[in-house]
DNA sequence: CAGATACTTGAATAATCATTCAAGAATAAG
DNA sequence: CTTATTCTTGAATGATTATTCAAGTATCTG
């Protein structure tokens, strides 16, 4: 009874998210996306409605694979400290390999857009929130398994930690060295274990 | 033999800085910086060569008077460490202060331009290292004085500092509430003073 | 094959943008 | 006052923008 579309959501989406990650979402035009997904202006319109609609997507679709791998992390058998670690570390290592200057999606959106543009700001404050209870109850398993003190609060430290994470994910953008991030991950660690 | 403007460049700079921070650079039209400042484009574009030249004196601008913030705090009378917990408490009441969502405006035009404007990025990137190299003598301040441990070096510890007040700027466009600020303030203060 | 439905195309639209420039106005020097 | 110089004005320019839509095309059902 109809004809189907000849793409795939989630590559078109995917495809999407290069360019606006390269580019930033006010620099992005419809002439780039047309360009970088190879569907026209009326099938991109039909799809997603209008270029922030389809953004919105985007960062949905890169928010909800960031919180999968904070998940996967945090089942994982090992202590949730060195979960912790490796958390920070790929952290670094990214901003070390992000040779493009891209930074991170979210938190380019998060300056860009989240003042101007209430629904982008909404979606933003929901991930935050999702992340920041997950990475709490991983400190709460690190204070389980007695490598984090007790004496504070998870939710405290959780806020402590993200704050470096989103710290990194700006530093990034100045081509730090291996030794400046690591010195960073190093102390952020030390922090979480250190016992007053 | 010829006639004076009729404004103060000081003064000029001062309101583009305001819409520039409300706005961000690309937002920012033209004609709101007619709106803002009383000049016409023509008068503008006589003073400060493009929109993007203006944008670098507001810049520059605004990183000397953080700068000068930062050396005239380095040499209060009091300890060392005083003086960074009172940084970042500032900093954290700034980010309460900051109802509006502005954020930094060196930190938004980080985020923003920096991958696509080399001469933004090349700014940017110098004022980095002087506030770096401060809040490293600063921190060799406190070691002097005996509250920071002489076992980690200062440039570790001022990128460690650096990172968290970088995150503390990402983090106030969440509309943070104080009481996350100061655990924040106070995780950082206590690492800094931790003596492994 | 017929008909209905939905997808695809790409040129057209209307708005917005940074920048230019010619004409007019003010000021300093002589 | 005259003249040279610079400042100021604001409409015009040409480029770019997100979005629309009418026409054409493919696919599914029966």
């Amino acid at each position: 009874m109809s004809r189907a579309p000849g793409y795939d959501r989630i590559e078109v989406l995917g495809r999407a998210t290069e360019v606006f990650w390269d580019r930033g979402y006010g620099r992005t035009s419809m002439a780039d996306i047309v360009a970088a997904t190879g569907l026209q202006p009326g099938s991109l319109y039909a799809a997603f409605g209008s270029k922030k609609g389809m953004f919105l997507e985007v960062l949905d679709q890169y928010n909800d694979r960031f919180l999968l791998r904070l998940e996967r992390l945090s089942k994982e058998p090992r202590p949730a400290l060195d979960a912790i670690e490796s958390l920070l570390l790929t952290t670094a290592e990214e901003a070390l390999d992000d040779t493009d200057q891209r930074g991170c999606l979210a938190i380019n959106a998060l300056l860009e857009m989240s003042g101007h543009e209430p629904d982008i700001a909404e979606h933003l404050l929901s991930h935050h929130a999702e992340v920041e209870s997950v990475v709490a109850s991983l400190i709460e398993k690190a204070q389980d398994e007695g490598d984090i003190s007790r004496s504070r609060e998870s939710h405290t430290l959780s806020a402590f930690l993200l704050n470096n994470l989103w710290g990194m994910r700006v530093v990034c953008r100045q081509r730090p060295d291996r030794d400046t991030l690591h010195a960073i991950v190093n102390s952020v660690v030390m922090a979480l274990r250190a016992d007053p």
